[in-house]
DNA sequence: TCAATTGTATCGTGATACGATATGTTCAAT
DNA sequence: ATTGAACATATCGTATCACGATACAATTGA
């Protein structure tokens, strides 16, 4: 039980209600994304896979350690997550030449579809969101 | 099986990239202020509710319905968090003189003390992080 | 006064990330 | 070459938390 809590000045209303403004945008947002990934039909921690995948494109291929990274997640709980999309029919998954320890991934054609109508979704709902998200933060870190 | 995707335009290999940094900065700061929380030694949804029910302060004492529609879940499901924010003392539960269904809610002198800490500390996070997320918002809205 | 609505509550369930652990692979230093 | 350490991925049981279905009490309106 922590009773010593350090030594705070005091908040404004504005600054709580700011914070809460901030979060409860924040929280619209992601519910939208989960809603577009459902209606996609995927789960929403696989659409933010593919999104993290296909953000990494050019550089070297991406491997399930480089996805744990990305989502802040466990190492195998990216495993995890990576059995689910293989099974789903939206990553495959093979063992790097060079390094056999690795599993490189690739999305399939169905999973990039599937993103480029997510991602263009979102990019328009962001458009309209901007604005809003970043007044919000404006007063909260005055 | 959704097989049939709405027609969508290719999208550029940046504006991926600038939506997955976007959301990788959004995770950045969930996770920390899910560690915030827990080193305040509460669940980061009671972090939230008492955001929440403080950025409400000054209006119409606030509700376990309320708190539903701000953290965006079902009445019942902030029914359950406020009766484990109850027993961990955090919330105190009344019912409405004027109508007895509503249950208000209030935070008790540990909450307000943890609640300022956590605020504290987290509108400091804004501050730093605010350019980053603005800037990686930018090009995704293009 | 009775039906519909609203606000809150209870119980069982499901999804998913985690901890602990295991296996295979590579690398460094002897 | 060999051995031990570090790394990448994988498996299994568990815990958390919101949900669906449902229930009940209080209020409102016809």
């Amino acid at each position: 039980m922590d009773t010593d809590e350090p030594e705070t000045e005091p908040l404004s209303r504005e600054q709580y209600a700011a914070l809460a403004e901030f979060r409860y945008r924040l929280r619209r947002f992601l519910a939208f994304s989960e809603a577009a990934a459902a209606r996609a039909g995927i789960p929403p921690q696989q659409h933010q896979a593919l999104l993290a995948l296909a953000g990494h494109a050019g550089r070297a291929p991406p491997t399930v350690g480089l996805l744990a990274e990305q989502l802040l997640i466990a190492p195998h709980s990216a495993a995890e997550l990576v059995a689910r999309m293989v099974e789903g029919g939206l990553l495959t998954k093979a063992r790097a030449a060079e390094d056999r320890r690795r599993s490189e991934l690739a999305l399939t054609p169905r999973a990039e579809a599937l993103l480029r109508s997510l991602t263009a979704t979102h990019l328009e709902e962001l458009r309209g969101l901007a604005p809003a998200l970043a007044g919000a933060l404006k007063p909260a870190a005055s």
